[in-house]
DNA sequence: TGTACATCAGTGAACGCGCGTTCACTGATGTAC
DNA sequence: TGTACATCAGTGAACGCGCGTTCACTGATGTAC
């Protein structure tokens, strides 16, 4: 699918693959502006060759076709986002629990808010007649495994005394086997829950479901984040 | 925006008003379809006319644009999904909170299901370039009224030690004034918090991010749908 | 270091397609007297 | 009940536009000897 030829680090990059590299980066970088213009429909690679002054087939050298141009855009953003959140979560002392927490959701809603389109891209609807790739399934998990990795530090929570079905369970304990070691099933349950509040509160947000409702979206963000990081028990 | 011309109820409605009914709700009808195939972005006046066996331009003699058809789409769909939901909820005893909770969450899941594409046309991505008249406001809070209608035959909770900023607090007074008198701003919180829940659950379903981390993706939302009923103290 | 060949980037024309919207028009239906 | 006029639905042609993708081609860059 997404064929763009990326040279291996460290090869030996003689001129033609310097230029190529940097001309890829560049059509990706007026497909973002365009992106960010006009939403993925309306994105189309007539238009990005436009303004590169380029002809639209010159394109083609560098992505076979739209769809891995978007492709690379949604490998691109989910990174964006992975990156900007990690960065923020580093930053503070890991046994600070809570504050990692509130650290790497401030992080992406700021990112959410600076890239509207890009975020619509990988966490509004799906592009119909687009299939994700492969290529996507690594960058996309980045972030769940970011809060995944937090909820693992605290630790088993003992769970309410809700039950969890069995087949559920079960996925809980294959997740928790390959990213969560140290927590029981409640917990990484609530910890899925959590990467959804933070999805959903902030989508709310950027589309315009809590227009006129509320106001100090940061404010409310903020508690309401706080919240969801109290029942994951971080708080010292 | 949205001039579709709606005759008024009990008019007398000779044969020609009739059948510009008839044929409005076949063009609705016709493009839903479409939409539900194809997605809004590809949604297109021509094809529906085709489909219908009209030339183009008869369509812009009840839709005079584009957008005023997706508009009436968007207003359809937001009707539906609310009366599902408040159908389902109307079934259940008074005073089974809980109950009343499940089967709305579930009601709103099941119709999201059923119409993927309508669902991502009024939670999904917003259409660039499409501005929702006020038509839309109305149908559109149908759903979370319900939810608020419950939270506030619980009446009120008290709050856990947070604090809420004064600003959010404000927001939530006036919410609380004119559609949940018997509740406080925790609890109005918690609701606006498990409203979006839903529907971000929901999203990621439907938009694919829980593929292969949850397969039973019933029992998984109807756990966590019961832990948010739990966090609202609508148990008996 | 120089030459012959292979690789690659970019061109320009073309194919075949679809779209939203406007407009002058015909003919049918409805209304007022 | 019949007639004259106004309203409305649907037609067909046109405007002006943009799109993704293919293909044979030129000329420049890189590679092997």
């Amino acid at each position: 699918m997404h064929s763009e030829r990326v040279s291996t680090p460290g090869a030996p990059q003689n001129a033609r693959a310097r230029v190529r590299a940097e001309l890829t980066k560049e059509i990706k970088d007026v497909a973002r502006r365009q992106l960010a213009e006009s939403g993925a429909a309306a994105l189309s690679l007539r238009a990005v060759a436009r303004e590169l002054g380029m002809v639209s087939s010159a394109v083609y050298r560098y992505f076979p076709s739209r769809d891995d141009l978007l492709t690379a855009l949604i490998v691109d953003a989910y990174e964006a986002v992975g990156a900007a959140a990690t960065k923020a979560e580093k930053r503070v002392n890991r046994k600070d629990l809570m504050g990692r927490w509130m650290a790497t959701v401030r992080a992406f809603r700021t990112w959410a808010i600076a890239h509207p389109q890009e975020y619509a891209l990988i966490f509004g609807s799906p592009i119909p007649g687009y299939k994700a790739p492969q290529d996507t399934i690594d960058p996309a998990s980045r972030l769940p495994l970011l809060i995944i990795g937090i909820v693992n530090d605290r630790g088993a929570v003992p769970g309410a005394d809700r039950l969890i079905p069995r087949s559920v369970r079960a996925d809980l304990r294959a997740l928790s086997a390959q990213a969560a070691p140290e927590v029981n099933e409640e917990q990484l349950g609530r910890a899925i829950m959590a990467w959804s509040q933070l999805v959903g509160l902030v989508s709310f947000e950027l589309f315009g479901h809590l227009h006129n409702v509320i106001h100090d979206y940061k404010g409310h963000f903020d508690f309401q984040m706080q919240g969801v990081g109290a029942g994951l028990v971080l708080a010292q």
